[in-house]
DNA sequence: ACAAAAGTGTTCCTCATACACCCATGT
DNA sequence: ACATGGGTGTATGAGGAACACTTTTGT
């Protein structure tokens, strides 16, 4: 028995305040028209992984920045009409700029606020689903926000990722503090912004921790 | 392109205090002989998830009980030298007592404590590694670690749990109020053991709770 | 002068840790 | 009597939440 194998990939971004994802309109059946995650099938002789970061640069013209994880794997007979299908689902997070190029099997390519969404094809609403919760979940214990960000940021910057990501406003104070003590999180520059609104603020790379030690906790998570 | 696609499950236990996985000896090439993970193909209608919990009812006799989910997949090409071949690892946490029943393409089936291993047919090591680093990190904030003690234990049993998975020494009386403060985490039973060595202890069955809140950190882990 | 955002200090509370101490059983 | 594991009480310290307050810019 064989399988086809494709990658799906949530694209995770902030514009404008709001977490989008990319989606794509389906250039070809089934679900023509549909909006649909990025993705398509895993060459011959091609890693899971390398058919993500194909994807996502054929996608956004990106490579090497953000992040890019696996998320899952969804084989449900019946889940495409063509045949048998696993696909094997790729999360990314990626800072705000990249200008989606259609093409391929893709009419068109826009990011989406995950707010109101459309019924997506196939089974991707739970892969999506399955994606936002696990950026949300990773964002408490590890400086994944910082995927989020251009290299250089500020801390407000880095706390918008997080007011978008949970849907919650945090304390800047706190925050600041919280972000600045938290060993490895961010690394200072000594730049700072300016020709903004207020107070010019310090510009910071992201730090080498790959864990939070303490975690940043979601609000109402706890009770 | 197609591909074939097994699933392969990572099933842990405690054995004598110590964490142990589940290896069968292989009975057909290729890695004849060698121990590997059990595991085999997906059939044509099924589903990924029941794939995984036919193969470990086929190794266990065991159904509904711990706990299964989906760890991750892999599907570097070469790694299987028959051709392409995608697995979907499962993680299965079980309670100590099954005897394993060989058959189908292993020669026999075994615990064996995690530490010293011998290296593993395929990429099993890996699938293992990461299977072990999901168990350890699950129980920091999930009460899966209830998924390895039969339906009724004490709080020291639970404890006994964490030692083994963390490799580590956890203070008795602190673990005891921290597991039954936590909300959802354990219910009382109103039952007690009895004819074991000192006090006797209240008997428990897992809460509902699917989250610590707050969690239960490894020693190590803060810092 | 005022608004706006950055950043610091302080208080209160929750929870983790360490450990003294008591309880109830088997030997 | 004593060992063994179950279970409670309490002091100390680290860190989160709330918020008063100062700093530094643009308008």
């Amino acid at each position: 028995m064989t399988f086809a194998v494709t990658v799906d990939l949530v694209m995770l971004t902030i514009r404008d305040g709001a977490l989008c994802v990319l989606l794509v309109r389906r250039a070809i059946p089934p679900h023509l028209g549909a909006p649909a995650l990025p993705g398509g099938f895993v060459l011959p002789d091609e890693d899971l992984a390398a058919a993500a970061e194909r994807e996502l640069a054929e996608e956004t013209g990106m490579t090497a920045t953000g992040h890019l994880e696996q998320l899952a794997s969804y084989g449900t007979p019946g889940r495409d009409p063509r045949g048998r299908v696993v696909t094997v689902a790729y999360l990314a997070l990626l800072p705000d700029a990249p200008v989606p190029h259609a093409g391929g099997d893709a009419a068109g390519a826009d990011w989406m606020p995950v707010r109101a969404l459309p019924p997506l094809a196939f089974d991707h609403d739970r892969i999506l689903a399955d994606g936002i919760e696990r950026a949300r979940a990773k964002l408490e214990y590890t400086p994944l926000a910082a995927a989020f960000c251009p290299p250089q940021f500020t801390i407000g910057e880095l706390r918008q990722v997080y007011e978008a990501v949970w849907d919650t406003r945090l304390d800047p104070r706190n925050f600041h503090r919280k972000a600045t003590s938290t060993d490895g999180f961010v690394a200072p520059t000594g730049l700072s912004t300016t020709g903004e609104r207020g107070r010019p603020a310090q510009l910071f790379s992201r730090g080498t921790a790959t864990v939070l030690h303490p975690p940043l906790l979601r609000p109402s998570a706890g009770r």
